[in-house]
DNA sequence: GAGTGGTCTAGACCACTGT
DNA sequence: CAGTGGTCTAGACCACTCC
């Protein structure tokens, strides 16, 4: 009736329980002992070791690295979104002077950075919706929609806040020919501001979340283990006409994101 | 000409592609080629083999079970949940009268299953506070708290629909005997009408999402691919006296979840 | 008991990091 | 180039499922 433990998880078990104790040697920065080490010590094949080192990753206790050893983590800065507040400020700053929005993007917000801390990498192209990004604007398959995949980061550091892929309808963008220039980005204000330049006003903004483990890639350009999961975001702008008028995919490092909402309820009848 | 993705990769990819383009002999519930036979065939030796399916099963194509083989999964019925709806229409049920109660909890609201077709597992037990229980409910370390330990299911299938541990300050919970008493739950109504019985009405929830993957534990009692991720929800009523009265936190199948959310903006000024 | 995945070993060789 | 993780092999043996 005891599910037998494998040797591997019994060996990563043992190592996580030493490294949440904060022993001696398993501090934060601290480099393991090595594979070949532990091999010498009985603890298993180098298969079995690596295994119990590859689960502490995923579990991001530890990093692994080749040359590099293995290291004990730095638990992460926890950033937490409370995209109520969030949206209604970004929707304040839309209507604030340029030289205002210029130094306070939503960004900068969240984490408390300078203006010229944070990086902007925008890509830009046309493509046709297929059935799922019709169906969310309301419009026929095979309208060619403007998309935005961009993300931040700060300078030297290449890795990435969250990945970001927008839409919008294109023949709505080109509204305004500055929003179809990539040269322009970042544009300072956030989108709800690039929105009012074509007289879109959003009325409401619907957030749907979910999560799955990382692709390879995205472990990568997030900076977290492989393996480890992301917070996905799906977040549908909708304007004071009821048109949907923007859809953003934002794809969230797991191990340091929480986001929160408040729900008021109505009183009871007295 | 050593590739740059290893071939675990490059083999899991292959049979990805193949199951996403619905190949005959790739679809949901169909074998795939056991581990021995992709041997034979070269395409590695076991290790690699098995860890090309252990990557699809974490990536939630494949299932893998010793004696039954690996087999194309079928696609879990996804779940949406929008808590502002929600925790409206579960305060209205609280003053409902005992018999609408009955046949309609939340459970049953989510998932359109009968009354009867739901089992409700708990265990109570009573705990002091640690650091972060006392400073959510604002009361000092080490008072006593009622902690529900709880999972909802279909009969006959032990895969759990979510995993919930629940805390109120035990000293307020007791002045409903019946809120101690295990054998009275499942309780009609849920835990706003639980808490109306000692006279208080929540005013707000806060509700704060997180993921990171599964435990094995977890995994298996969701029934979850291993390694997967879960969205982890930590829901915090408060009082229309302003207390936090009650702290759940919820663990939900990430493969099959999503949570929703609404936020209305201010209109501009004219 | 046949089928099939899961764990483990011992060792070769590859690829990246940092001195 | 030394250090250290990553991939891969070939094969033994274990554990669970279904007939």
């Amino acid at each position: 009736m005891a599910p037998k433990t494998p040797q591997w998880r019994e060996l990563a078990d043992q190592i996580a329980d030493r490294i949440r104790a904060n022993e001696a040697g398993f501090r934060p920065g601290d480099q393991l002992p090595q594979i070949r080490e532990l091999v010498a010590q009985g603890k298993g094949s180098k298969t079995t070791v690596l295994a119990a080192y590859k689960a502490l990753e995923t579990e991001g206790l530890v990093t692994m690295a080749r040359g590099h050893g293995t290291r004990v983590r730095r638990p992460a800065p926890h950033q937490i979104r409370r995209h109520q507040d969030r949206y209604a400020w970004e929707k304040q700053q839309a209507k604030r002077p340029e030289t205002e929005r210029m130094n306070n993007g939503v960004v900068e917000r969240d984490t408390g950075l300078g203006h010229d801390q944070v990086e902007c990498h925008t890509t830009f192209n046309a493509i046709p919706a297929d059935l799922a990004l019709a169906s969310r604007f309301g419009v026929p398959v095979g309208t060619l929609m403007l998309h935005r995949n961009y993300w931040h980061s700060t300078p030297g550091d290449p890795t990435a806040l969250s990945l970001i892929d927008s839409y919008l309808v294109h023949e709505v963008a080109a509204r305004n020919p500055d929003l179809l220039d990539t040269s322009k980005e970042p544009w300072p204000g956030g989108t709800q501001h690039q929105l009012s330049t074509i007289g879109i006003e959003i009325a409401e903004i619907g957030d749907g979340i979910s999560c799955r483990v990382a692709t390879q890639e995205e472990a990568r350009r997030l900076g977290i283990p492989p393996g480890s999961a992301v917070l996905l975001l799906d977040k549908t702008s909708v304007s004071t006409d009821g048109d949907v008028v923007e859809y953003s995919h934002v794809v969230l490092p797991g191990d340091r994101t929480s986001i929160e909402y408040s729900v008021p309820l109505e009183r009871w009848a007295q």
